[in-house]
DNA sequence: GTTATTTAGTTTGCATGCAAAATAATATAT
DNA sequence: ATATATTATTTTGCATGCAAACTAAATAAC
């Protein structure tokens, strides 16, 4: 056998992991003149959509893990961008609800999807819409099937 | 202004993200039967490819970052995978080298692309070749330009 | 109505990713 | 030749991702 699937240049995992690390990283430096981190701007686009919501929610929607979770929001609060409550009807759940300075950084965000897409010059956005489509269907094939 | 761009949905990155924490999940099964990481296997097929080669080249082929590549080395090295040795001609390189054990697991991990491709079943082969040459547009588009 | 089970979150231990500082050795400059 | 800069790699500190164990509260079983 030839083992021309374990060479690099054709793994799909090898593509996503360096396209993911690559567009964290362009993130990196917008977001800390904010004093956000990478996944600290997902949860805030979260909640920016739909806000006081539960922690299950919001794994549900951002899909990070839920151990980070717990620190993220902790970190979150301390920085005065959010508030975590009791949720009286049910004392197991919690609910994520912005603050007021959480709620005005989405003005100062407005312009940083303009920002990282100044870095695509030879893909164009149909072919990003493309690229999305296509991720979406690998996610849905690697998600829990049950 | 609509704020569409700040949605979840919209966000290329969120998809990568995904994606690519879906696709490293999907591998940790098939790769604990082998007692390696993700990253581990990732620096397996680089030198499956090219043996003998500096840690500086395994850190171009593998687009791991160097001072995690410093810990999976040496975790590597005491699985008796791989041996470190010294460039006697410059003596700040180090060259990686593969053990037999090292060599051998080859064998074993030639059905692992095989064992992950099953998991797409939306998604055909062509679609995949699609997907790897947009990602390395978004790859070469965010690499440091200079 | 206690007991068992499920659900919501947190904690813990390990493995990175990343930036910045530190080390050691080679190459350059003057 | 010696000071300076550059290169190769490691170390450190912080922020996750992940699996598994743990806690507290609500539900289901009986």
């Amino acid at each position: 056998m030839s083992f021309d699937q374990l060479k690099l240049k054709n793994q799909l995992c090898h593509r996503l992991y360096m396209a993911s690390n690559s567009i964290a990283r362009a993130y990196r430096e917008p977001l800390s003149e904010l004093n956000i981190t990478y996944p600290q701007y997902v949860v805030m686009m979260a909640l920016w959509e739909q806000d006081q919501i539960t922690i299950a929610e919001l794994l549900a929607e951002t899909a990070i893990d839920g151990g980070a979770m717990t620190q993220i929001l902790k970190k979150m609060s301390d920085k005065g961008l959010l508030e975590i409550i009791k949720d009286e009807q049910d004392k197991r759940k919690r609910l994520v609800q912005l603050t007021q300075e959480g709620q005005a950084l989405k003005k100062k965000s407005a312009n940083i999807p303009q920002q990282i897409k100044c870095n695509f010059t030879s893909i164009d956005s149909g072919q990003i819409e493309q690229l999305m489509q296509l991720l979406d269907l690998v996610v849905d094939d690697l998600s829990e099937k049950e």
